[in-house]
DNA sequence: GAGCGTATTATGTCTATACATAAAGAGATT
DNA sequence: AATCTCTTTATGTATAGACATAATACGCTC
C-alpha cells in the first residue's frame, strides 16, 4: 500500500500544504524512509520524480529543498503532421511545391551550423487537412545523411515521415514564434499577406552531423497544446 | 564503468544503428542484464528512461519494442516572466493597468470550467523589459483560492509570482497560438493593430478548484525555445 | 582573516532477491 | 466462432546492503 507513488503523493501534499515552505530543506531520505516505513530507494524514487518536474531541488551533501521558484516543465508531444491531422478526424494529404538542390542561404546556414553555400536539398511542401491548406513547410536537408546518397521520393511520403523512418534518431531544438505571412506564404496557405501565422522552426542533428532545418507555418486557428 | 547511463547509451546506439528496427521487439530485461553484465534493475532504469522520452514502448508481458513513430517529447521550461527578462540581461518591471472584480465572461468560463458570470478578480498587467513593453497579460483569478480571502497587492509583486509563492502548487494546461493584436492589445504593446502576436493561454487548477486563467501576449521577435 | 586541505554527509547508483501485476496466449466451454 | 478462465511471462516495484561521488563544513596553516 506504500509504494513510491504514495510517498510522492504525501511529499507533494506537504509541499502544497506548505508544511515544507518554498526554499526550506526537507528531511533526508533516510529519515523519510524511516517515517514512511519504506526503503530509502523508494523515497529516492519519489523525490527524484518530484525533482524532475522541478518541484524539488536536490544536491549531494546539501540535501533536498522545496523549489523557491519552481520552473515548471511542460512537455509537448511533437507528432508527425499526418498523425496530427488524422487525430482531428480529417484526411491528410500533401503536395510537394518544389524540390531542388540549392546552396544553403546564410540565415539557414547559421542555424544549421554549416558553411553558407553548402549544397543542400531544398523541399517546399504544402500539408492539407481535408483538402484545405493546413501547414506550409520549407526544409533544407543535408544530402550527406541520405542512406546511400539516394534522393527519396517526397511525393509519396512526407519528408518528416521519411526521415523519422529512415534516418537515425536524432536530437534537436525547436523554436516557436508568431509572424506575419509573406506574400508567397500567404498565397500557399490561402491567407492575406501579413496575416498572423504560427511558426515552428526545428533543427535536427544526428550525434555528429546536421540533418535538417525545417520551417513550418500554421495559419490562424492553430493551437499548440500541452499538459503540465 | 557500466552504469544505467552506459546501458541507455548502448541501447540508444542500437536503435540509431537500426540493429533494432522501429516496431521490432528488443530482448527482455533479463537477457540484456546478462549481456551487459549488470543487474536487471539497472537495465530497467535505462529502458524506463528511454520509454519516458518516447523512443521505446513497454508493456507488461508484451515486452519492449522500438517506437514505430516516436512521438517526440519536448520539454519547455515555463519560467516566471521576471526571470525570463532578467535572463536576457534586461531590467524587469511591471504596471498594473487595471484590477477589478468582474463576472467571468462566457469564453473564459468555458475554459476555467466554472459557471459563466462567476465573480472573479480581473487583473490586466503590462510587463516591461528595460522599460519597453515585453508582454501584455490579462488574468481572471478565482477569489476562493486566496488565503484568508485577502486581496493581494499586485503592484508590488506580479500576479504570477504572487501565486507561485502563495497558492498551493497546481496542475494546468497551456496553449500557444498566433493572433492579430486587437486595438487595445496593440496600444498596450506599442504595435499596429493586427500585428502578429504570440499568445500563451494558461489554465491552472488546484487538485479540486480552478485557480486562474491567464492570457499572455508577446510582440514580434519573441521566440519560445525548447530542447528535445 | 584568508586560503587550503580533509573529514563528513546526503544524494546517486548498483546488486541480488523477492513479490506484484498486467496482459498475452493457451485451453476449455458455450 | 465466440467467450470465458487459467497459466505464463515480462515488466513494475520493494528491499537491504553496499559503495561512489559531490560538496559542504570544519579545522589547520599562513
Amino acid at each position: 500500500m506504500t509504494g513510491w507513488e504514495d510517498v510522492r503523493a504525501e511529499v507533494l501534499r506537504r509541499i502544497r500544504a506548505r508544511d515544507w515552505a518554498p526554499g526550506a530543506i526537507i528531511p533526508g531520505e533516510e529519515a523519510l524512509a524511516v517515517e514512511f516505513g519504506v526503503a530509502r530507494a523508494t523515497v529516492n524514487r519519489a523525490l527524484r520524480d518530484l525533482a524532475e518536474t522541478g518541484l524539488l531541488e536536490r544536491r549531494r551533501k546539501a540535501g533536498t529543498r522545496v523549489a523557491l521558484l519552481p520552473v515548471r516543465k511542460a512537455t509537448l508531444d511533437i507528432s508527425i503532421i499526418r498523425q496530427e491531422v488524422e487525430a482531428r478526424g480529417e484526411g491528410y494529404s500533401h503536395r510537394v511545391l518544389s524540390e531542388r538542390l540549392e546552396a544553403v542561404p546564410m540565415a539557414v546556414a547559421l542555424r544549421m551550423g554549416v558553411a553558407a553555400g553548402m549544397e543542400s536539398i531544398f523541399v517546399e511542401t504544402l500539408h492539407l487537412a481535408g483538402g484545405r491548406p493546413f501547414a506550409h513547410e520549407v526544409r533544407w536537408l543535408n544530402p550527406a545523411v541520405l542512406p546511400g546518397g539516394v534522393m527519396p521520393d517526397f511525393g509519396a511520403v512526407s519528408a518528416n515521415e521519411w526521415l523519422v523512418q529512415n534516418v537515425a534518431y536524432a536530437v534537436g531544438d525547436i523554436a516557436f514564434s508568431a509572424e506575419g505571412a509573406s506574400r508567397e506564404e500567404a498565397a500557399a496557405l490561402g491567407l492575406m499577406e501579413g496575416a498572423p501565422v504560427f511558426v515552428t522552426e526545428r533543427m535536427t542533428w544526428t550525434s555528429d552531423a546536421p540533418i535538417t532545418f525545417v520551417r513550418l507555418l500554421h495559419g490562424p486557428g492553430y493551437r499548440l497544446r500541452t499538459m503540465i
